[in-house]
DNA sequence: GCCGAACAAGCAAGTGCTTGGTAGAGTCAA
DNA sequence: TTGACTCTACCAAGCACTTGCTTGTTCGGC
């Protein structure tokens, strides 16, 4: 009856290779099929156990999405700062800063989806309050590098930065539902179509 | 026990004050709780009816969001098949079409979340079908546009139609998310800043 | 007296999660 | 070397609850 509870820490917090298989599985499904509409019971199957067992590896189905998230904001968040520190001015730090996001979607895919569908619900719960902290952090980040930006004179007077950033931020987050990578364009490739766009726009240089 | 079959047309298929108003009651609860998770008791709680009333008036809940969808993507189709006729040139087609979709976004709030959150997951079933079919038609629109204007030499050689087209329309849709009727930015003033963006970039001119 | 609109009650299926148990591999003192 | 032990990963069964939807009935207004 306590034994449950007495599971060594290695298993119920990190650590074992199977937890970490079936997170993937998790992750896949909560992306492709939502929080809300991914059973234990989906998972469990595509994990090839039962429902129940899931529970020797994690407290709820909750604290599965928890970790999943997690995981993707930390890393996120140390690129982010790392691109910021290392940049020799505003302009290579936004085109690094989308480039990298754009990279993301190689090694996240299943967790940005999640990120960006369920923030709104799961920010509801005490447990996910650090989703729209998170959320803030990262547009000060953006933000600053813009402010810098028009500063330096790169950038144009006339933008409203918050609303700029945005439209980056949703350009490059929601490229995950398209995304494809057996498709013909790489995320390097699709960065800097975008970088293009982002910075002279669409309009041929000559008109 | 037949006579819910023989529910008068007028009744069950449109017409009837009271089932407008239900519709739009739960287009806002599909579209900020997402369809899955709300259910028909919280549609008719806050409709003040009971949830088996609510089968007086619809067939079922998915045929609610068919409804919804449906007038949503008529109305959207029709002004995108006017501004393209009468757009004097491809520029303005393209502006004109940005304006048109930050416009929706008063008229259609509900129904463009839905659209967008759970068009993957409502295409599976064949009532469907037309999902799919009129989001290529929108893409099919846009990208005329596009390249018309590449062939006038108003738009850049180098442009990936496909994924510009997927540029615009995500940062356009997405801004649902984030587009409060009472914030300081009216659709049109968020078009404006847009548009500029997109044709001329956000480096300053000078540079 | 009919008809639109609603209620009251409930069903079958499915939900997240709990429980008590076990097979098998590893550990280690006697 | 053996036997008692612990640990991991899982199963089988089921509980309390929620889901979409159905049924039979009521009631006021034209």
């Amino acid at each position: 009856m306590v034994s449950s509870k007495r599971l060594s820490a290695r298993t119920r917090e990190s650590g074992s290779e199977r937890r970490a298989e079936l997170l993937a599985i998790a992750a896949e499904l909560f992306a492709t099929r939502g929080f809300l509409a991914t059973t234990v019971r989906d998972i469990a199957d595509a994990a090839g156990i039962l429902s129940g067992s899931l529970y020797h590896h994690f407290d709820s189905k909750e604290s599965m999405v928890d970790e999943i998230l997690r995981e993707f904001l930390d890393d996120q968040r140390r690129t982010n700062e790392r691109v910021v520190r290392e940049a020799a001015d505003p302009r290579s730090a936004i085109t690094e800063l989308i480039r990298q996001a754009f990279g993301a979607l190689l090694r996240h895919p299943a967790a940005i989806a999640i990120f960006q569908n369920e923030s709104k619900h799961l920010a509801q719960f005490d447990r996910f309050d650090y989703l729209p902290t998170v959320a803030d952090e990262f547009e000060d980040t953006w933000i600053e590098a813009l402010h810098a930006g028009q500063q330096a004179g790169v950038f144009r007077e006339d933008l409203d930065l918050k609303l700029t950033y945005r439209f980056i931020r949703d350009t490059v987050w929601t490229a995950v539902h398209w995304y494809d990578p057996q498709g013909k364009h790489s995320p390097q490739a699709i960065a800097e179509q975008y970088i293009t766009i982002l910075c002279n726009g669409i309009v041929s240089p000559e008109e």
